[in-house]
DNA sequence: GAGCACTGC
């Protein structure tokens, strides 16, 4: 784009609006922060008392002018100039803000306010580590602008870009989401602002982005080529001034938020069951304490509707004059419907004049960041969350119930109180919660696989991994495996630099090695089944088994069953769907136990899948015979290529032994395989009664002696049949040539 | 013979 039309578009803007351009330019070196933040004042006055929408041109709705009042409430707007000015004098500011302080929806609004965006060159971009938030955000802000979503205001998340590329001066989109555009925009150069909201979170994209930031910003300094970026850190409490110290001592801005106090308790002991703990506690409140919701915090589902069915009993016990108790499951893979139930108001009383009645919801951590209950007056936190961990030794992710942080449970207890005072009850002593919790959780990218990071890093341009500025720098070791694995299936060469293949890689969204299954599958003719497998496999789980009807459930699967594989199995069910008409889908879930969200996700999943692999010139051929038959040969061909890392030989035991990490390891329950198999390959460990290995395709000797010969070290292999098959298979290749 | 916390591309 030359010189000449940013010219003309500034002109345009300047004569249909009374936007000014001061910082956006670069072009006013002369000027420090305070002269900056003066003249962005002068044309906010300007703006607040004009009439005329300058993003729209139309007058302002009746609609704008009340929202407007209600918006000059929060307690941001007294900081508005003196953040202006930390924007306007340096390139990094950290803004520590509490629950309604209104950062989210208003700082934003203040930096397109005084021209930070300029329509059609630059944007201000907001990020949020979730879908809905970007989204609901986004509608809220154009509608606080009295513009349309989609145009001045809007957003991208996957899916889903509702934003112009000529209008939008401000987007929201998920921190995932400009992690992606980075990938072909390493400068971020349409960005002029780049605000990173709930940065305090900490999900794998926010810091991957931050220490992306820490390499941009040096190179869109005023007078750059793409001009200067700025960046706002946004953050709840506490660890603010660590992001101060990361971003070498950026400037720090403290919001208030607007909440109220909440009582802590704790219990003088121990307490051994913590389910139970919470029922008596919930109970205990319905019998004692005021008006006002329960929210009680477990770690799962199962949890969650034991817990649900206790509470439910021990309010029948309190008879018919007590008050009546509603009790509402609340984790993310029930229906929507029934997620929206926790939004019912309280039951009223009984008896006219007596007490009302009370709302209990039992959730999982949902109801700590992702989705807010109005009306809680009480907590229940017994100081437990799954979370993910992962161990590089032996390379396993897996799920553990474990302690949460402090930061953890002073958000939980936060959420009592929204609407009034309230009060948490924390079901672990003061001592435990001083002495035994963590200040914070760990962050994410310290307890993940690290291929995919990787790769993107890789991607963005980073050589350089082991200086690399994360903020929290994973273990040397993760690290190491991720290099390791990337090698293995051929992305990076052996001096650690990207290939062709890692490049095309890159481009998927997906695990390396799924990505990897999916650009070699056209190799095996069948690169229409694997981006089915896929796309079934990058959802969450397809195959529904509810316990009170497990038995119908299996039967349904045992349709769709292949005796040799779970992906083919998932592949199957998958095709099943397809050819079932639209209409009658959500039917043919219900009767064949499929989660319809689930397989209608990995539908959309599919569909971006086969648009980046027409860009990347991979070519769809199906191993489908004339009579309809897979040659399900070649897809277990095609899946081993990219998985023999994960293997797993028959022992005499009747269990399996891992390659390389030599873990025991059983097939799970679920899996469909016939018989024990000699080898198989496996998705992902379950670390729960047994070491189970889940999503099993059966595997040949010959085919890992051809494929990944150099992966076999047979010195160190045990005595077992297995050994003796590969063994042959190598004298027999050896004598091939 | 069993259990998927929560996100995201």
């Amino acid at each position: 784009m030359g010189k000449s039309s940013d010219r003309k578009r500034k002109v345009n803007l300047d004569s249909s609006s009374s936007i000014t351009n001061t910082t956006a330019d670069n072009n006013d070196t002369n000027d420090d922060g305070s002269s900056l933040a003066k003249k962005h004042q002068a044309t906010l006055s300007a703006r607040q008392s004009s009439s005329i929408n300058p993003w729209t041109g139309r007058s302002y709705s009746s609609r704008y002018h009340s929202i407007l009042q209600t918006r000059l409430q929060l307690p941001v707007y007294q900081f508005q100039s003196q953040l202006l000015e930390a924007v306007a004098s340096n390139q990094i500011v950290v803004v520590e803000g509490e629950t309604g302080s209104g950062k989210t929806t208003q700082i934003p609004q203040f930096l397109v306010e005084v021209g930070y965006a300029l329509p059609g060159k630059t944007i201000v971009g907001c990020t949020q580590p979730r879908r809905v938030a970007a989204t609901s955000i986004a509608a809220r802000v154009a509608e606080e602008m009295d513009v349309t979503l989609g145009k001045t205001v809007g957003y991208t998340i996957r899916f889903e870009d509702v934003s112009d590329s000529e209008s939008t001066v401000l987007k929201f989109l998920t921190d995932g989401m400009l992690l992606r555009e980075a990938m072909n925009d390493p400068l971020l150069s349409k960005y002029s602002v780049i605000v990173l909201d709930e940065a305090h979170e900490r999900t794998l994209a926010t810091d991957v982005l931050m220490g992306l930031l820490m390499e941009v910003l040096p190179k869109r300094k005023k007078g750059s080529k793409f001009g200067e970026l700025k960046v706002v850190v946004m953050s709840a409490t506490l660890d603010a001034e660590k992001f101060q110290s990361y971003f070498h001592g950026a400037p720090l801005l403290k919001v208030p938020g607007r909440t109220f106090p909440v009582e802590i308790f704790y219990t003088a002991e121990p307490e051994r069951n913590y389910v139970e703990a919470a029922v008596r506690t919930a109970i205990q409140i319905h019998k004692c304490e005021g008006p006002g919701d329960i929210l009680v915090f477990l770690t799962g589902e199962q949890e969650i509707e034991q817990a649900c069915e206790e509470i439910r009993l021990g309010a029948q016990d309190m008879g018919k004059d007590a008050p009546e108790l509603v009790v509402y499951p609340l984790y993310s893979s029930l229906p929507p419907a029934q997620q929206k139930k926790i939004f019912t108001p309280a039951p009223g009383p009984r008896v006219v004049g007596g007490p009302p009645g009370r709302k209990v919801v039992v959730s999982t951590n949902i109801a700590e960041t992702s989705l807010t209950i109005d009306g809680i007056v009480y907590v229940i936190d017994p100081g437990f969350s799954k979370q993910k961990v992962y161990n590089p030794r032996i390379r396993v992710e897996s799920l553990l119930v474990s302690p949460i942080s402090r930061a953890s449970a002073r958000q939980r207890s936060g959420r009592a109180g929204r609407t009034r005072p309230g009060k948490c009850f924390r079901l672990y002593t003061e001592q435990s919660f001083y002495n035994d919790l963590q200040e914070t959780t760990y962050p994410e990218i310290l307890r993940s696989k690290m291929a995919n990071v990787v790769l993107t890093l890789k991607k963005l341009g980073i050589d350089d991994l082991v200086h690399f500025d994360f903020m929290d720098p994973p273990a040397p070791e993760t690290l190491m495996r991720a290099l390791e694995l990337l090698n293995y299936l051929g992305a990076l060469d052996d001096e650690g630099d990207m290939t062709d293949l890692g490049r095309q890689m890159a481009e998927l969204p997906l695990d390396p090695q799924l990505s990897k299954m999916l650009i070699c599958s056209p190799d095996f003719n069948c690169s229409e089944e694997i981006v089915n497998i896929v796309a079934a496999m990058s959802v969450p789980q397809i195959f529904m088994r509810p316990r009170e009807s497990a038995k119908a459930a299996d039967e349904a699967k045992a349709q769709f069953a292949d005796a040799t594989s779970d992906h083919i199995t998932l592949l199957n069910a998958y095709a099943a769907y397809e050819e079932v008409p639209i209409e009658e889908r959500k039917q043919w879930c219900w009767d064949n136990f499929i989660n319809d969200r689930s397989i209608a996700s990995a539908q959309n999943v599919k569909k971006q899948l086969r648009n980046i692999m027409t860009r990347l010139d991979i070519p769809l051929v199906t191993c489908r015979g004339s009579n309809g038959k897979y040659d399900t040969n070649t897809i277990r061909m095609a899946l081993t290529n990219a998985m023999y890392m994960q293997v797993a030989y028959l022992q005499r035991q009747g269990s399996y032994l891992t390659v390389k990490d030599n873990q025991i390891v059983y097939l799970h329950p679920s899996s469909v395989i016939d018989g024990k198999p000699q080898w198989v390959l496996f998705e992902e460990f379950a670390l729960t009664s047994k070491n189970y290995i889940r999503t099993v395709t059966t595997t040949r000797g010959e085919w890992l002696v051809d494929m990944a010969p150099h992966y076999f070290d047979l010195d160190n292999f045990p005595e077992c049949e297995a050994k003796d098959e590969l063994i042959l298979e190598y004298k027999k290749k050896l004598r091939r040539g």
